[in-house]
DNA sequence: TCAGACATGTAAGTCGTTACATGATTCA
DNA sequence: TGAATCATGTAACGACTTACATGTCTGA
């Protein structure tokens, strides 16, 4: 049963951080998670409207005079009790359909030549991923320690607070979402190593 | 467009290595291709039967006398071009989803009781996890090199191959699949070292 | 004889994506 | 003035899961 429902723990888990409108999920969530996680705006606003429904957020129009229309967000008690129970649920772990194995399990019948330039490919992809991820992940171990908070932060993480303090710790937190994904990167990069090895057998 | 039917091409793949019924389809996923790819009966039948009215596969009905009714299903040689123009486009990475990593984000303005359970019950997880790919790995890795055909193999490959120039190949495109199973559980868990270091801060 | 594997299929529901539709504000 | 961004929403479709329904054969 159950085990569902991603899209709404995801956003009852963003609006504990603080009130937010459906267009600022969607940013933080491309700007910031992009490397774990999606959501789009035909689930967002469905289900902002469902967590208000059934008592888990509340929904406030801001910027009445002169500004533009938007709706805030906030989490309840209950909300936050609904999120806490979420978390503490054993976590599923799905079979995670990988695109890129079967096609490399089911080239194998074929000459080796198709495998070969779907490993470079992939390969070629993934380095640029990894690029990627580690400049972020210098800005971010940077911000971690310095006092100084560098202004490109703003662009990553997105949710800005104001103390000090609790920068820090969000930016720590962002780098270690982060690490998962260079490692798992990493990881993918040295089977790719391991099948050219193999192939050239 | 597209960038879907994944069950579709598949099952095409599938089909390509040799004829199977709907059963056997789900068979092999279920044992050999488990730790990258799931399909289920629900696809599984209505998608044969959309191959078979596009013509990429046919349908035989086996077992006539006296044995049970059991449908099989060849690809034909449109199905084995698709299939193949499928292999060479570029395989899309879209977000994976990682439940996980999204508990580990959203955990951390909580107390950080609540973040060491969770990162404590994914390294447990993935540690049994290894250790079953280690084992299937090791099998696996002997069955390649040796003549020496290891029965429990059948179990894991559900593919069987008469010819042991074919059973070796076989092995070893299993073998690695598996390896990037291990490799990934690796790099999680490393991860989830790297978690409990800085957390200990 | 009865459990478990073999075997095929359908129906309902959920989840998620994409495209569409609309309109305000800001800034170059 | 026109492009980009801000902002909210709906509709249609496609993909996937789960539960249900049915029946056969094999072997302990």
């Amino acid at each position: 049963m159950a085990a569902k429902q991603k899209t709404r723990y995801a956003i009852l888990g963003l609006l504990s951080w603080k009130p937010m409108s459906g267009y600022d999920i969607k940013k933080v969530v491309d700007v910031g998670l992009s490397h774990f996680w999606n959501e789009n705006f035909g689930q967002i606003y469905p289900t902002l409207e469902s967590l208000v429904s059934d008592e888990l957020a509340t929904k406030q129009e801001q910027g009445s005079q002169g500004k533009r229309k938007r709706f805030v967000y906030s989490i309840t008690g209950k909300g936050r009790r609904a999120f806490k129970t979420w978390l503490k649920e054993p976590t599923a772990m799905p079979v995670v359909r990988n695109e890129l194995q079967l096609k490399f399990f089911l080239s194998c019948n074929l000459p080796p030549a198709e495998t070969i330039r779907l490993i470079r490919a992939y390969q070629t992809d993934q380095k640029a991923l990894l690029d990627e991820y580690q400049r972020s992940a210098t800005v971010l171990r940077a911000a971690m320690n310095a006092e100084a908070y560098p202004e490109e932060l703003d662009e990553i993480l997105q949710i800005t607070s104001s103390k000090p303090s609790q920068r820090a710790a969000q930016c720590k937190v962002f780098y270690l979402t982060l690490r998962q994904g260079i490692l798992s990167i990493q990881a993918r990069l040295s089977w790719c190593d391991e099948v050219a090895k193999s192939l050239k057998e």
